[in-house]
DNA sequence: AACATCCGCAACCGCGAGGTG
DNA sequence: TCACCTCGCGGTTGCGGATGT
């Protein structure tokens, strides 16, 4: 496939925008929207390329951009998601209203990254995983049901079903169906495609793969017709202790869902 | 005061996904 | 099915202000 010239070869402006440029294209989009954008810039009389255009718009102009630094939650939110969905950006801004995946991304590489790491060797491991990675290396566990006991630093606990060392379902010991609700399709989803070299590394074994349907006994339909895999018992814990620590989950997260 | 270095952030680049004819 | 196009994403760059020497 060819590629389109460049902006500067078509005779296009790059760099800052001018707080003119910046006008013509809020009230360029305040009139006709941005229905596309390769064709607005001439529409609208800029000597911009689209892309220029739409990140101009996305990152700096959309009205609803809540300008300003970053709350010590909004900070921790980052940190949380990071680190269930990894460098997703645009999936960690979906959850943070009035942020941009750009601005995330550059409070992330600034600020976060450094403060992670010094947290990192400081922090001890105050949570138990002993039985979590024991589950893990020990080949004779599989095919086997073991109820096992994740503890947290929170004083609460909750379990965790697993039918074999390299296969999970996450079943919910609860009669509460709230924490079982609030993992979604699209949280699953999410979190389950944001570890995409697990699944390549798990290619086609059998073996690991997993209904991606994330309950037993619960009202949950199935994601969808295909399957998941994941070896790695950490994605799990993760993903039920994290659950707690992000606002939008938390708010529907019952007291003894909690971990 | 002058220069060097660091840091934050806006903007760019290249790629892949998805849509369309 | 394929080629082409547009859009959105994530990585990277480079400018300009802040800070240090």
């Amino acid at each position: 496939m060819v590629r389109a010239p460049c902006c500067e070869k078509m005779g296009l402006k790059k760099g800052p925008w001018t707080p003119e440029e910046d006008q013509i294209l809020i009230n360029y989009i305040r009139l006709y929207g941005h229905g596309n954008w390769r064709a607005l810039p001439k529409q609208a009389g800029l000597l911009r390329c689209g892309k220029s255009c739409r990140l101009r718009w996305t990152n700096y102009l959309r009205p609803d951009i809540k300008r300003g630094n970053f709350s010590r939650e909004e900070e921790e939110t980052i940190i949380n998601l990071h680190e269930i969905l990894g460098n997703r950006w645009s999936a960690i801004a979906a959850r943070l209203p009035g942020r941009t995946d750009n601005e995330i991304k550059n409070v992330w590489h600034t600020h976060l990254k450094k403060r992670l790491k010094q947290n990192q060797n400081q922090a001890s491991a105050a949570t138990t995983m002993s039985d979590v990675s024991k589950c893990n290396q020990d080949p004779k566990k599989e095919q086997e049901h073991v109820n096992i006991s994740i503890s947290s630093p929170q004083e609460c606990s909750s379990e965790v079903s697993y039918v074999s060392n390299t296969c999970m379902k996450i079943e919910s010991s609860s009669s509460d169906q709230s924490l079982l609700e609030i993992i979604d399709e699209n949280f699953l989803s999410e979190v389950l495609s944001a570890d995409s070299s697990v699944m390549e590394s798990a290619g086609d074994n059998p073996e690991l793969q997993i209904s991606s349907t994330p309950v037993a006994g619960a009202t949950m339909e199935p994601l969808n017709s295909s399957c998941y895999m994941y070896d790695n018992m950490d994605f799990w814990f993760n993903l039920f202790t994290r659950a707690g620590e992000i606002p939008e989950l938390s708010e529907n997260l019952s007291n003894d869902c909690r971990l």
